[in-house]
DNA sequence: TGTACATCAGTGAACGCGCGTTCACTGATGTAC
DNA sequence: TGTACATCAGTGAACGCGCGTTCACTGATGTAC
């Protein structure tokens, strides 16, 4: 029953990063220790030293490692969603939805946004961080506001709303369900939301 | 210009309390240090220890005030304005509107959603303060619940939505708006979003 | 009204552990010739 | 193909500061009689 992966010499810093996501997560950057890496991912303490600097620049890797991840997971689930089919807004939609469904199947609900847990320890962080953190914000609404243009040509919006807030209500619902489905420990919840989302940009260009 | 409150004997509690509310909003709880509250407070460590008897305890006093502190704007604010008005989509929807308003009168921004902050670093604390935190969420997923079920009796809804998930939105939405505003540091993030959770309500009642 | 005692809101000094960081060193792997 | 050297991915020991916590004590305020 032993499922962990073998310890290659040379993984030990991405061993680092993976530990280091889950703890910052669950207890605040400050809250986690470089001790409790080391010993999760089996290096010695000069180990970390010798793959960053010190510890803000564990902070700052593992930032740009998540906005990584999430860019391409949304590259590649919106054009599956496209893939299947013409029209921009029912791409939208299906990939809302695939999202939605991607986020039900995780075994232990969501394990949070690290965006959102740098938001509220920021003080913590060098300005580089924290205009990384925004960057990654400002591109997830330029996404999400291109593509809400398209759908906008070709079905004039019954509801009127600014389109720019509607592309950033989809990561706002994102955090804010997070956060019920981790506080409630329902993991039903962030894809409920996200669902709730899929019947507003349905309503705002196709009616109730 | 010195507009520091002059520090009476037996302030210190409440003094503590709030320099710690804002200290962990900005840096977590673990990065946040009794010496720090301390010296804000303008009181010695030993004193810190009379009021809390360690830092857990800090923890869950913040909470509860925080809890409260919701709770008793929340039931002002709609209070406020259902005196405005007979009708329950419209109170609702003229309190959703005094709700933006009051976000955008801000001077700083929203400094922060003390829930959030501690769900993203909940293994700090025991399952006690995970309760409150759970609790303060489900109290007002059942205050709005209910409040939609006034509206839906007069108004039948529109669009198909779940109204447990409708009410949860409302929290969803400004955790998600505060992280917005945080981030991008734009504080007309948030009552935008709350503007546009509005329009949603509005348009499962009223339609598009 | 004065005195005795209790409680409240702290003080001051000390403690030890864990934290992030540094530095000199090393054994395995890769590269040039 | 063998050897020399460079780089990579670490080790081991030490350091000092800041952290949360404890404990014996104290001066101001409140209460009983």
């Amino acid at each position: 029953m032993d499922t962990e992966a073998p310890r290659r010499r040379g993984d030990a810093k991405e061993r680092i990063l993976q530990f280091a996501e889950t703890a910052v997560l669950e207890k605040g950057f400050a809250g986690t220790s470089i001790d409790e890496l080391i010993a999760a991912a089996g290096i010695t303490k000069s180990g970390f030293f010798y793959h960053f600097k010190d510890k803000t620049e564990l902070a700052r890797a593992l930032l740009a490692r998540y906005i990584a991840h999430e860019d391409q997971l949304f590259d590649e689930l919106f054009a599956r969603a496209d893939a299947l089919n013409e029209d921009p807004l029912h791409g939208f939609l299906v990939g809302l939805k695939m999202l939605a469904e991607l986020m039900s199947e995780l075994p232990t609900g969501h394990p949070g946004c690290l965006i959102a847990a740098y938001c509220y320890q920021d003080r913590l962080f060098d300005q580089q961080v924290r205009d990384l953190n925004a960057q990654a914000v400002l591109a997830w609404r330029k996404r999400f506001r291109a593509r809400l243009d398209l759908i906008g040509a070709r079905y004039p919006p019954r509801i009127e709303v600014d389109l720019d807030d509607l592309a950033d209500m989809l990561s706002a619902v994102a955090d804010g369900g997070i956060i019920l489905s981790k506080v409630l420990k329902d993991k039903n919840a962030l894809p409920r939301q996200i669902m709730l989302y899929r019947g507003y940009v349905r309503a705002v260009f196709l009616g109730a």
